[in-house]
DNA sequence: CGCGCTGTTGAAACTTGTCAAAGTTTGTGG
DNA sequence: CCACAAACTTTGACAAGTTTCAACAGCGCG
């Protein structure tokens, strides 16, 4: 929790009468201790990104990409623990992830917390704000990272002129919508091995995709975080990895996770319900 | 469960290999005991539709409404228990239900069932099979129903020209990615009580933006679907809601639900964690 | 009119949460 | 650079909530 008392809070009734707040200190520092931006730009680049598949470039002509660099205005560099966005503030533009680790979350009244995903590179926040024109969850940096800036105004009229944008930002936002399906699933249906093992195995293929080691990485998030998204206590989490490390699935050390035997969770995952 | 296998499967592993089936024996049995279209439309007319802000066609023109109008096609009606579409089965359309009752459900291999939703009038179905062209839930008629089918090609086509239709679909979708966040604060954070009491609240307030009783209203589904929409057990559906009538919130008669202190059950939702 | 599906209720078992204490890591300021 | 505090993690014992298993009742469909 933590930081608790400066994010937004979710009424259970639908009725989302919170008023947006003071924004963050926009903390823009023009390139403090920053990498060195090289000559190529300051503005986003869709072109230039290796991000490509995950994002909404896919399939477009030369000119075409030109035109959505051109709409990709900026970028944003966040700093661990800042808001991205908060629920109740106005809703303006997308956010596709370049570097760093995102969570997103819902608060209620009474505190109780529920994290909605995490995110890395190449994926796509805010389009809960869409609906509404207010966003209706907090994204928070899990550490430095940067994002390009997507006016969604511009989006909507750029992806009338093209069609194969259109369809990929269609494409994003449906499997936005599978993608809570398995949540769902895993919430609903799932005992505390299952969910981390499912868990796990999402993790590792998410870094795999993007080049990184299969069976060792680093999770960003505490806990408390990963229970929150996965509906258990950080207690259970922390004995749930202990329990797979005995039994010789995964090597813990704190944040640090060694994948032993991916066999072996794949195998808890369809084994027995509740 | 009962008409379990000739529903599909949910692969954990996010690899849908599941091939697409014979589908249903088309039944559009034109107008057997059915409802007299009068002269009207055989054919579906949105601008004639009374579910007007809840689909996609507010604030369109004269004009654009008969483009609309045009683009969805066909109408097709369901019978109970009838499936609209199966996970595996090829997209190619969206649905908009006109009548009728309706859920989404994601199986697993072991049988584990998930309810995703309850639909009703005026709300679209189908958008999960835009992201791989393929549905990857279920869609079952809860009971006798129709639904307009929009084609989803044409519907993109339309939406690069018809300014308000394209954000319409876009807040539709994110309107949806928004339910999902709530359900995920229910079965991450809730307990069995604040469940039902918020699904008794949801289901009393959309029954009443279609018109009905806020009050008093039938359930289409069984303990068993509200227990996995939820995830509970069926039993635990019925103590809970035993218990709700012993306490004067509500009067239980098999599917007929009265609900006499939404207060009370209000109250019970922002009470107490877990 | 009866069979089957659906719903209700009880008792016991099990999983997860709660509370508490102690260990570990990280970050900060002196 | 060290020391200390705060945040995070681990582990245990116990409590609570939910599931499981089982039996029975009721309604509805054929």
């Amino acid at each position: 929790m933590g930081k608790m008392p400066d994010r937004r809070v979710y009424r259970i009734d639908m009725d989302q009468s919170d008023k947006p707040t003071e924004r963050e200190s926009e903390t823009e520092l023009p390139n403090k201790s920053a990498v060195p931006i090289s000559l190529v730009t300051i503005k986003a680049a869709c072109s230039q990104c290796s991000l490509h598949e995950l994002c909404l470039s896919e399939g477009l002509s030369k000119e075409e990409l030109a035109k959505l660099d051109n709409l990709v205005g900026a970028r944003r560099k966040l700093k661990r623990q800042q808001n991205l966005y908060r629920a109740g503030e106005p809703f303006e533009a997308l956010y596709a992830v370049r570097t760093g680790f995102f969570k997103t979350d819902v608060l209620l009244e009474d505190g109780r917390e529920q994290v909605t995903g995490f995110q890395m590179a190449g994926e796509i926040l805010g389009m809960d704000g869409i609906g509404t024109e207010v966003h209706t969850c907090n994204a928070v940096a899990l550490e430095d990272g940067e994002v390009c800036v997507i006016p969604f105004a511009q989006l909507e009229m750029l992806s009338r002129e093209i069609q194969a944008l259109q369809h990929n930002f269609h494409k994003v936002m449906s499997r936005e919508l599978v993608r809570d399906q398995g949540l769902m699933m895993l919430l609903g249906t799932m005992r505390a091995e299952e969910r981390l093992a499912a868990f796990l195995l999402n993790m590792s293929q998410r870094f795999t995709s993007r080049g990184y080691s299969a069976a060792e990485f680093h999770l960003r998030m505490t806990r408390e975080e990963i229970g929150s998204y996965l509906g258990l206590k950080l207690e259970t989490v922390s004995r749930t990895f202990s329990r797979f490390q005995e039994e010789g699935f995964i090597a813990v050390q704190q944040k640090h996770i060694r994948i032993l035997d991916g066999g072996g969770l794949k195998k808890l995952l369809s084994h027995q319900p509740r």
